[in-house]
DNA sequence: GTAATTGCAAACCGTTTGCAAACCG
DNA sequence: CGGTTTGCAAACGGTTTGCAATTAC
């Protein structure tokens, strides 16, 4: 269990770093959480056990995303939203682009697709990201609504 | 020919808006590149045939959005960038993670997976984005030699 | 002991906004 | 003419960074 911590502990010997309370404090909240969080968010709900600087956040959100802990979801009104990934499927995003929700899905067909691109560019795959944007039920009545 | 003016023409007649010079000079060089720009990158170009504030293309960005003309297509260390996408079919990025390379392919299926997940929970399909993440040649032969 | 990490505060930088002048319809 | 758009400069807000003190190993 706490596997999440032991990826992190791999890392970080990998690399000569440091092994610190601050970084463990950081990945227990995010695997914590199921959302899809921002850093002020994070530094917000940390903050209500124990002090820390958003500045460590900052610095071991990167961190966190090379040891294949945690990625980048998408940015939303300029903060960018993480979620943790490991151990997870990958999976894809419905979203509202009017009021933002965000419904998960998902779809087999994806993995085989990077691969056969990313082989056919010589590439290495790392994962891949599907969005399908759209517009709510809640939204389009109110887009109605508006328009009478 | 020059679809995309009447495309915003019509947007700026349908929302009681106006149509300006500057807004007129911002889609035709949008359309005359074929790059993912930054706002940056189109206000140096513009700049370098007539005067324009950088405000007016932040204003603009979104009414060219909302009008169907671009869209955003990813983060780059910040910055946004964009395309023109008016007149094109819907394509896919394959991008590598450690230099920013982007090469662009089709993927004809996603259209219909759109469809259905959209379908699924009563959501209106705006449009969809797959980012395929890898890492390029290049860069795998920099990270090896790296490692010697 | 020594290099890595932390917290703080200031700097950064892309983007947004208030306002007065200019301009489209 | 009246409401929209522009340019300017200042404000904003998320993120990064320099630095001195602290800490992991």
């Amino acid at each position: 269990m706490n596997s999440e911590i032991e990826v992190l502990r791999d890392y970080i010997r990998r690399h000569g770093l440091r092994f610190t309370p601050e970084r463990e404090a950081i990945v227990k909240e995010i695997f914590s959480r199921h959302d899809h969080f921002t850093v002020e968010e994070l530094y917000l709900s940390l903050r209500r056990s124990r002090p820390i600087s958003r500045a460590s956040l900052y610095r071991t959100i990167p961190l966190l995303i090379e040891a294949g802990l945690i990625s980048e979801v998408f940015q939303d009104s300029g903060q960018t939203r993480y979620e943790h990934t490991y151990g997870h499927e990958q999976h894809c995003h419905l979203r509202c682009q009017s009021c933002g929700e965000v419904i998960e899905f998902h779809e087999d067909t994806l993995e085989a697709l990077g691969q056969r691109v990313a082989g056919e560019h010589g590439y290495r795959l790392n994962g891949h990201r599907l969005e399908v944007l759209g517009c709510c039920p809640a939204c389009q009545d109110k887009a109605r609504a508006r328009e009478d």
